[in-house]
DNA sequence: TATTGTTATACTCTATAACTATA
DNA sequence: TATAGTTATAGAGTATAACAATA
Protein backbone atom coordinates (compact mmCIF):
# COMPACT_ATOMS: atom_id res chain seq x y z
CA UNK A 1 0.00 0.00 0.00
CA UNK A 2 1.26 3.83 -0.70
CA UNK A 3 2.25 5.19 2.20
CA UNK A 4 1.44 9.01 1.93
CA UNK A 5 4.87 10.84 2.08
CA UNK A 6 6.22 13.53 3.98
CA UNK A 7 4.97 16.36 2.55
CA UNK A 8 1.19 16.63 2.77
CA UNK A 9 1.06 16.01 6.49
CA UNK A 10 3.44 18.37 8.18
CA UNK A 11 0.54 20.80 9.41
CA UNK A 12 -2.02 18.30 10.66
CA UNK A 13 -2.59 17.56 14.11
CA UNK A 14 -1.34 14.39 13.62
CA UNK A 15 -2.32 11.33 15.65
CA UNK A 16 1.15 9.44 15.98
CA UNK A 17 2.62 6.06 14.91
CA UNK A 18 2.80 3.46 17.37
CA UNK A 19 5.95 3.28 19.26
CA UNK A 20 5.92 -0.30 19.15
CA UNK A 21 6.32 0.44 15.40
CA UNK A 22 8.64 2.93 15.31
CA UNK A 23 10.99 1.16 17.73
CA UNK A 24 10.94 -2.33 15.19
CA UNK A 25 13.63 -2.21 13.26
CA UNK A 26 11.97 -4.78 10.42
CA UNK A 27 9.43 -1.64 10.50
CA UNK A 28 11.91 0.93 10.01
CA UNK A 29 13.42 -1.60 7.27
CA UNK A 30 9.91 -1.74 6.00
CA UNK A 31 8.90 1.68 5.09
CA UNK A 32 12.53 3.27 4.26
CA UNK A 33 12.65 0.31 1.23
CA UNK A 34 9.56 1.54 0.40
CA UNK A 35 10.87 5.25 0.81
CA UNK A 36 14.12 4.52 -0.86
CA UNK A 37 12.37 2.57 -3.63
CA UNK A 38 9.83 5.60 -4.44
CA UNK A 39 12.85 7.82 -5.25
CA UNK A 40 14.34 6.31 -7.33
CA UNK A 41 11.90 5.29 -9.23
CA UNK A 42 11.18 9.04 -9.24
CA UNK A 43 14.80 9.90 -9.80
CA UNK A 44 15.54 7.26 -12.82
CA UNK A 45 11.68 8.36 -14.33
CA UNK A 46 13.10 11.54 -15.50
CA UNK A 47 14.92 9.59 -18.25
CA UNK A 48 12.96 7.09 -19.05
CA UNK A 49 14.07 4.47 -16.96
CA UNK A 50 13.19 1.79 -14.38
CA UNK A 51 15.22 0.84 -11.47
CA UNK A 52 15.12 -2.57 -13.11
CA UNK A 53 16.22 -1.45 -15.79
CA UNK A 54 19.80 -0.12 -13.85
CA UNK A 55 20.18 -3.17 -12.52
CA UNK A 56 19.90 -4.91 -15.74
CA UNK A 57 22.53 -2.68 -17.17
CA UNK A 58 24.48 -2.90 -14.56
CA UNK A 59 24.70 -6.87 -14.75
CA UNK A 60 25.38 -6.47 -18.44
CA UNK A 61 27.94 -3.54 -18.07
CA UNK A 62 29.81 -6.31 -15.56
CA UNK A 63 30.02 -8.82 -18.03
CA UNK A 64 29.16 -11.14 -15.32
CA UNK A 65 26.10 -12.47 -17.55
CA UNK A 66 24.31 -12.43 -20.86
CA UNK A 67 21.87 -14.70 -21.12
CA UNK A 68 18.46 -13.77 -20.43
CA UNK A 69 18.45 -16.43 -18.14
CA UNK A 70 21.60 -15.52 -16.03
CA UNK A 71 20.60 -12.01 -15.93
CA UNK A 72 17.28 -13.31 -14.19
CA UNK A 73 18.82 -15.17 -11.82
CA UNK A 74 22.07 -13.05 -11.19
CA UNK A 75 19.19 -10.43 -10.54
CA UNK A 76 16.23 -12.65 -9.13
CA UNK A 77 13.99 -11.63 -11.39
CA UNK A 78 11.70 -14.13 -12.98
CA UNK A 79 12.38 -15.06 -16.63
CA UNK A 80 8.95 -14.15 -17.84
CA UNK A 81 9.42 -10.76 -16.78
CA UNK A 82 12.83 -10.32 -17.33
CA UNK A 83 11.54 -10.35 -21.18
CA UNK A 84 9.55 -7.64 -21.10
CA UNK A 85 11.61 -5.58 -19.46
CA UNK A 86 14.65 -5.92 -22.34
CA UNK A 87 11.63 -5.65 -24.54
CA UNK A 88 11.23 -2.10 -23.02
CA UNK A 89 15.20 -1.14 -23.30
CA UNK A 90 15.23 -2.57 -26.77
CA UNK A 91 12.90 -0.13 -27.96
CA UNK A 92 14.97 2.40 -26.23
CA UNK A 93 18.24 1.29 -28.20
CA UNK A 94 19.85 0.58 -25.28
CA UNK A 95 20.54 -2.52 -25.52
CA UNK A 96 20.74 -6.12 -28.24
CA UNK A 97 19.31 -9.18 -28.54
CA UNK A 98 20.90 -11.88 -30.73
CA UNK A 99 20.98 -15.86 -31.30
CA UNK A 100 23.37 -17.70 -29.62
CA UNK A 101 24.93 -19.71 -32.53
CA UNK A 102 26.13 -22.15 -29.76
CA UNK A 103 22.72 -23.07 -28.47
CA UNK A 104 19.73 -21.37 -30.45
CA UNK A 105 17.50 -21.36 -27.69
CA UNK A 106 19.62 -18.78 -25.93
CA UNK A 107 20.04 -15.38 -26.83
CA UNK A 108 22.70 -12.82 -26.05
CA UNK A 109 22.23 -9.65 -24.34
CA UNK A 110 24.56 -6.64 -24.73
CA UNK A 111 24.79 -3.31 -24.77
CA UNK A 112 24.62 -0.69 -27.08
CA UNK A 113 26.78 2.70 -27.19
CA UNK A 114 23.52 4.75 -26.69
CA UNK A 115 22.93 2.14 -23.69
CA UNK A 116 26.84 2.49 -22.32
CA UNK A 117 26.18 6.35 -22.38
CA UNK A 118 22.93 5.79 -20.84
CA UNK A 119 24.59 3.81 -17.73
CA UNK A 120 26.86 6.23 -17.39
CA UNK A 121 24.48 8.54 -16.47
CA UNK A 122 22.42 6.64 -14.75
CA UNK A 123 25.64 5.73 -12.29
CA UNK A 124 25.33 9.12 -11.97
CA UNK A 125 21.86 9.46 -11.18
CA UNK A 126 22.11 6.66 -8.51
CA UNK A 127 25.34 7.87 -6.41
CA UNK A 128 23.43 11.57 -6.01
CA UNK A 129 20.00 9.51 -4.77
CA UNK A 130 22.09 7.75 -2.80
CA UNK A 131 23.99 10.57 -1.30
CA UNK A 132 20.85 12.79 -0.70
CA UNK A 133 18.92 9.63 1.20
CA UNK A 134 22.06 9.47 3.42
CA UNK A 135 22.26 12.88 4.17
CA UNK A 136 20.99 12.87 7.46
CA UNK A 137 23.90 10.41 8.29
CA UNK A 138 27.58 11.21 9.09
CA UNK A 139 30.39 9.87 6.79
CA UNK A 140 31.08 7.09 9.47
CA UNK A 141 27.33 6.32 9.99
CA UNK A 142 26.90 5.78 6.36
CA UNK A 143 29.70 3.16 6.66
CA UNK A 144 28.37 1.68 9.69
CA UNK A 145 24.86 1.30 8.43
CA UNK A 146 26.15 -0.41 5.57
CA UNK A 147 28.36 -3.00 7.37
CA UNK A 148 24.77 -3.91 9.10
CA UNK A 149 22.73 -4.00 6.57
CA UNK A 150 25.10 -6.33 4.38
CA UNK A 151 24.76 -8.78 7.41
CA UNK A 152 21.82 -8.88 7.36
CA UNK A 153 21.34 -9.17 3.36
CA UNK A 154 24.01 -12.19 3.50
CA UNK A 155 21.46 -13.90 5.56
CA UNK A 156 18.28 -12.99 4.19
CA UNK A 157 19.08 -12.18 0.25
CA UNK A 158 22.28 -14.60 0.07
CA UNK A 159 22.88 -12.91 -3.62
CA UNK A 160 24.48 -9.75 -1.79
CA UNK A 161 27.02 -11.91 0.27
CA UNK A 162 30.29 -10.33 -0.74
CA UNK A 163 32.36 -14.08 -0.38
CA UNK A 164 31.03 -16.77 -2.03
CA UNK A 165 30.12 -19.08 1.52
CA UNK A 166 33.06 -21.15 2.16
CA UNK A 167 33.20 -25.07 1.33
CA UNK A 168 32.14 -26.83 4.37
CA UNK A 169 35.12 -27.66 6.08
CA UNK A 170 37.00 -31.25 5.63
CA UNK A 171 35.51 -33.68 8.83
CA UNK B 1 8.85 -7.37 -8.10
CA UNK B 2 8.62 -11.10 -6.19
CA UNK B 3 12.74 -11.36 -5.83
CA UNK B 4 13.05 -14.92 -5.90
CA UNK B 5 13.84 -16.07 -2.25
CA UNK B 6 16.67 -17.82 -0.45
CA UNK B 7 15.50 -21.24 -0.09
CA UNK B 8 15.55 -21.70 -4.17
CA UNK B 9 18.73 -20.11 -5.45
CA UNK B 10 21.36 -22.71 -3.04
CA UNK B 11 22.94 -24.70 -5.79
CA UNK B 12 22.84 -22.97 -8.90
CA UNK B 13 26.48 -21.53 -10.26
CA UNK B 14 24.71 -18.12 -9.37
CA UNK B 15 25.82 -15.20 -11.21
CA UNK B 16 26.36 -12.86 -9.20
CA UNK B 17 24.53 -9.77 -8.27
CA UNK B 18 26.69 -6.05 -9.62
CA UNK B 19 29.17 -5.11 -6.83
CA UNK B 20 27.44 -1.51 -7.13
CA UNK B 21 24.46 -2.82 -5.82
CA UNK B 22 25.99 -4.26 -3.06
CA UNK B 23 27.25 -1.64 -2.31
CA UNK B 24 24.55 0.57 -1.85
CA UNK B 25 22.57 0.72 0.94
CA UNK B 26 19.69 2.23 -0.47
CA UNK B 27 19.39 -1.08 -3.01
CA UNK B 28 20.13 -3.26 0.49
CA UNK B 29 17.05 -1.50 2.29
CA UNK B 30 14.88 -2.12 -0.63
CA UNK B 31 16.15 -5.28 -0.98
CA UNK B 32 15.32 -6.13 3.24
CA UNK B 33 12.41 -4.39 3.21
CA UNK B 34 11.03 -6.42 0.63
CA UNK B 35 12.21 -9.01 2.76
CA UNK B 36 10.77 -8.24 6.29
CA UNK B 37 7.56 -7.66 4.56
CA UNK B 38 7.36 -10.76 3.35
CA UNK B 39 8.46 -12.78 6.33
CA UNK B 40 5.70 -10.63 8.44
CA UNK B 41 3.19 -11.26 6.14
CA UNK B 42 3.91 -14.93 6.17
CA UNK B 43 3.81 -14.51 10.32
CA UNK B 44 0.90 -13.03 10.32
CA UNK B 45 -1.00 -15.18 8.31
CA UNK B 46 -0.61 -18.24 9.78
CA UNK B 47 -3.30 -16.46 12.25
CA UNK B 48 -5.32 -15.10 9.45
CA UNK B 49 -4.31 -11.15 9.74
CA UNK B 50 -2.19 -9.30 7.35
CA UNK B 51 0.53 -6.36 8.93
CA UNK B 52 -1.78 -3.79 8.26
CA UNK B 53 -4.24 -5.43 10.95
CA UNK B 54 -1.79 -5.75 13.34
CA UNK B 55 -0.68 -2.12 13.13
CA UNK B 56 -4.04 -0.83 12.95
CA UNK B 57 -5.06 -2.41 16.42
CA UNK B 58 -1.60 -1.51 17.72
CA UNK B 59 -2.83 2.42 17.06
CA UNK B 60 -6.56 1.45 18.93
CA UNK B 61 -4.49 0.19 21.87
CA UNK B 62 -2.43 3.15 21.81
CA UNK B 63 -5.37 5.18 22.25
CA UNK B 64 -3.92 7.93 19.80
CA UNK B 65 -6.62 7.32 17.53
CA UNK B 66 -10.07 6.43 17.28
CA UNK B 67 -11.70 7.36 14.49
CA UNK B 68 -11.84 6.51 10.63
CA UNK B 69 -9.50 9.02 10.09
CA UNK B 70 -7.11 9.47 12.50
CA UNK B 71 -6.47 5.67 12.03
CA UNK B 72 -5.14 6.54 8.80
CA UNK B 73 -3.59 9.67 9.27
CA UNK B 74 -1.53 7.51 12.34
CA UNK B 75 -0.27 5.11 9.91
CA UNK B 76 -0.16 6.80 6.64
CA UNK B 77 -3.10 4.93 5.01
CA UNK B 78 -5.24 5.80 2.66
CA UNK B 79 -9.34 6.40 4.31
CA UNK B 80 -10.53 4.31 1.60
CA UNK B 81 -8.16 1.22 1.92
CA UNK B 82 -8.67 1.50 5.65
CA UNK B 83 -12.50 0.85 5.41
CA UNK B 84 -11.70 -2.50 3.75
CA UNK B 85 -9.04 -3.64 5.96
CA UNK B 86 -11.76 -2.62 9.20
CA UNK B 87 -14.46 -4.75 7.59
CA UNK B 88 -11.98 -7.46 7.69
CA UNK B 89 -11.01 -6.89 11.24
CA UNK B 90 -15.17 -6.52 11.89
CA UNK B 91 -15.33 -9.94 10.59
CA UNK B 92 -13.11 -11.51 12.79
CA UNK B 93 -14.82 -10.13 15.42
CA UNK B 94 -11.92 -8.03 16.59
CA UNK B 95 -13.03 -4.57 16.73
CA UNK B 96 -16.41 -2.90 16.39
CA UNK B 97 -17.87 0.69 15.12
CA UNK B 98 -19.92 2.88 16.11
CA UNK B 99 -20.91 6.15 15.28
CA UNK B 100 -20.25 8.32 16.91
CA UNK B 101 -23.38 10.74 18.45
CA UNK B 102 -21.31 13.73 19.32
CA UNK B 103 -20.61 13.65 14.95
CA UNK B 104 -22.64 10.98 13.31
CA UNK B 105 -20.67 10.97 9.99
CA UNK B 106 -17.94 9.77 12.04
CA UNK B 107 -16.93 6.08 12.73
CA UNK B 108 -15.50 5.06 16.39
CA UNK B 109 -13.20 2.24 16.39
CA UNK B 110 -12.41 0.08 19.76
CA UNK B 111 -11.23 -3.40 19.83
CA UNK B 112 -13.37 -6.09 21.37
CA UNK B 113 -12.00 -8.22 23.84
CA UNK B 114 -11.13 -10.88 21.32
CA UNK B 115 -9.21 -8.32 19.55
CA UNK B 116 -6.92 -7.40 23.03
CA UNK B 117 -6.50 -11.44 22.97
CA UNK B 118 -5.28 -11.59 19.19
CA UNK B 119 -3.34 -8.41 19.69
CA UNK B 120 -1.47 -9.69 22.96
CA UNK B 121 -0.67 -13.04 20.38
CA UNK B 122 0.30 -10.71 17.27
CA UNK B 123 2.83 -9.17 19.83
CA UNK B 124 4.20 -12.15 20.71
CA UNK B 125 4.53 -12.71 16.98
CA UNK B 126 6.16 -9.85 16.09
CA UNK B 127 9.05 -10.28 18.90
CA UNK B 128 9.74 -13.51 17.36
CA UNK B 129 9.44 -12.29 14.06
CA UNK B 130 11.84 -9.09 14.43
CA UNK B 131 13.79 -11.26 16.92
CA UNK B 132 14.86 -14.08 14.06
CA UNK B 133 15.26 -10.90 11.78
CA UNK B 134 17.50 -9.54 13.42
CA UNK B 135 19.22 -12.66 14.91
CA UNK B 136 22.88 -11.90 12.55
CA UNK B 137 23.60 -8.81 14.41
CA UNK B 138 24.79 -8.89 18.12
CA UNK B 139 22.86 -6.39 20.64
CA UNK B 140 24.94 -3.54 20.30
CA UNK B 141 24.56 -3.76 16.45
CA UNK B 142 20.98 -4.17 17.34
CA UNK B 143 20.91 -0.86 18.35
CA UNK B 144 22.72 1.18 16.48
CA UNK B 145 20.96 -0.34 13.16
CA UNK B 146 18.05 0.97 15.02
CA UNK B 147 20.01 4.22 15.74
CA UNK B 148 20.46 4.71 12.31
CA UNK B 149 17.47 3.71 10.41
CA UNK B 150 15.18 6.01 12.87
CA UNK B 151 17.56 9.12 12.10
CA UNK B 152 16.72 8.13 8.35
CA UNK B 153 13.45 7.63 8.95
CA UNK B 154 13.41 11.49 10.88
CA UNK B 155 13.44 12.73 7.51
CA UNK B 156 11.96 10.19 4.99
CA UNK B 157 8.99 8.82 7.13
CA UNK B 158 8.39 11.95 9.22
CA UNK B 159 5.52 10.25 11.03
CA UNK B 160 8.70 8.22 13.26
CA UNK B 161 9.99 10.92 14.19
CA UNK B 162 9.76 10.16 18.57
CA UNK B 163 10.15 13.72 19.55
CA UNK B 164 7.15 16.82 18.44
CA UNK B 165 9.95 18.32 16.21
CA UNK B 166 10.63 21.71 18.43
CA UNK B 167 8.49 25.09 18.05
CA UNK B 168 10.57 27.38 16.75
CA UNK B 169 12.25 29.05 19.34
CA UNK B 170 11.35 32.93 19.90
CA UNK B 171 13.24 35.52 18.12
C1' DT C 1 12.47 -35.17 -22.14
C1' DA C 2 14.49 -30.83 -20.53
C1' DT C 3 15.58 -26.06 -21.25
C1' DT C 4 15.36 -21.14 -23.24
C1' DG C 5 12.73 -17.64 -24.14
C1' DT C 6 7.90 -15.99 -25.05
C1' DT C 7 3.08 -15.16 -24.46
C1' DA C 8 -1.38 -15.26 -22.16
C1' DT C 9 -4.21 -15.23 -18.26
C1' DA C 10 -5.76 -14.34 -13.94
C1' DC C 11 -5.21 -12.26 -9.66
C1' DT C 12 -3.77 -8.93 -6.25
C1' DC C 13 -2.85 -4.14 -5.12
C1' DT C 14 -3.68 0.28 -5.14
C1' DA C 15 -4.76 4.96 -6.95
C1' DT C 16 -8.63 7.78 -8.14
C1' DA C 17 -12.70 9.56 -7.85
C1' DA C 18 -17.70 9.32 -7.51
C1' DC C 19 -21.21 8.86 -4.02
C1' DT C 20 -24.01 9.20 0.81
C1' DA C 21 -24.88 11.04 4.97
C1' DT C 22 -24.09 14.20 7.95
C1' DA C 23 -22.28 18.89 9.46
C1' DT D 1 -19.99 23.95 1.06
C1' DA D 2 -17.05 20.79 3.47
C1' DT D 3 -16.10 16.48 5.77
C1' DA D 4 -16.34 11.22 7.21
C1' DG D 5 -16.92 7.22 5.49
C1' DT D 6 -18.13 4.10 1.56
C1' DT D 7 -18.15 2.09 -2.95
C1' DA D 8 -16.77 1.41 -7.77
C1' DT D 9 -13.58 1.40 -11.39
C1' DA D 10 -9.58 1.20 -13.75
C1' DG D 11 -4.82 0.49 -13.97
C1' DA D 12 -0.37 -1.25 -12.54
C1' DG D 13 2.15 -4.99 -10.94
C1' DT D 14 2.99 -9.80 -10.53
C1' DA D 15 2.41 -14.89 -10.27
C1' DT D 16 1.30 -18.94 -12.94
C1' DA D 17 1.37 -21.75 -16.41
C1' DA D 18 0.86 -22.87 -21.22
C1' DC D 19 3.58 -22.62 -25.49
C1' DA D 20 7.26 -22.84 -29.47
C1' DA D 21 11.82 -23.64 -30.65
C1' DT D 22 15.88 -26.02 -29.74
C1' DA D 23 18.85 -29.22 -27.29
Amino acid sequence: MKIETPDTIALRPAPRLPEELVASSTFLLKRLGFAAKERGMAAYDEVGVHPYHYAIMLVLDAGSADTQGSIADALGYDRGQLVGLLDELEELGLVERKRDPKDRRRHLVRMTPDGTRMLRRLRALARKNEDEFLEPLSESDRAELHRLLLRLAETHEPRCALSVPPVEPAA
